[in-house]
DNA sequence: GTGATTGCAAAAGGTTTGCAGGGAC
DNA sequence: GTCCCTGCAAACCTTTTGCAATCAC
């Protein structure tokens, strides 16, 4: 494994993403895209501008929103709006559902033969012809369910 | 059809909850409260505020969020993050999942037993307890679907 | 009477916008 | 060279908070 080579390809692969897309390619775009593209889960506008910042100084969390806009508006991107605080973002690769911790904040994807397939019969049932959906659910993860039970004995 | 005395009967029916619940009754509480229950669909903030400030002048908006945060926390309102500007609230009857046509506009509710229980089921293997979800189906109504047709023949 | 609730004013926090200079094509 | 993109600063908008006066119980 060669950390630098890999971040050369995602930076070219990247740039081609942009370039596809009759985007301009600018260092603040395809640093954004690669960080979007190479986080594991979930990202906020925050979490971006002070990564890029090392990498990338005086780059300014306006430009992060922009780009973040259009992104999402070109749908390399999917916005997650949770109502803890700041909007997540995610690469757009295949759709998902989401488990999102209402104490610490966390988000899981987790995917679901069964559960896609009823939403596509329901969604038939009422004669809808489904295009897109999400599915977020709220809760306490297993984390801070234990921290609940420490806090209260 | 009475209609003051159907509003009468609502402002009893919401002050009986709030007190149910071990909560104050105040105008505000109990108008907010009514205005939700009896909204259709969906309803924001500073449509609330707007609307309590017709029947209660100098109603603050701070007491309106006072109002829906405390509501929300004793399960009597659900807050709905769609991402489009404002936090929504509903009335929190049952469990329902969103479709939402992408044409029109308009948002249907409906619930399915075997949705509800896939989501516990799914949640639960990844150790969460889950409080609440959302489930937002995109897609085009039969109307809409209709109307594309039509227009292509 | 007492503690919870309200209105007011101000702040917080995330996100957006106008503008002039600089960069991608 | 042209138009788009960026940094900077300021504004925006929804939501939250501190405080003193008022109200529900």
């Amino acid at each position: 494994m060669n950390g630098e080579s890999e971040r050369l390809e995602l930076k070219a692969d990247v740039a081609e993403e942009l370039r596809n897309r009759g985007l301009r390619v600018t260092p603040q775009r395809a640093l954004i895209l690669g960080l979007i593209r190479s986080a594991s889960g979930h990202i906020t506008a925050d979490d971006i501008y002070r990564e890029v910042n090392r990498l990338l100084p005086f780059t300014d969390i306006s430009t992060v929103y922009r780009t973040l806009d259009l992104l999402e508006a070109h749908g390399l991107v999917r916005r997650l709006v949770t109502g803890q605080g700041q909007t997540q973002y995610e690469w757009a690769d295949q759709p998902h559902f989401h488990l999102i911790c209402t104490a610490c904040g966390r988000v899981n994807n987790f995917t679901d033969e069964g559960l896609t397939a009823i939403i596509g019969q329901v969604a038939a049932e009422h004669g809808y012809r489904p295009t897109e959906f999400n599915v977020n659910v709220f809760g306490l993860c297993s984390e801070c369910q234990q921290e609940a039970e420490d806090a209260h004995s």
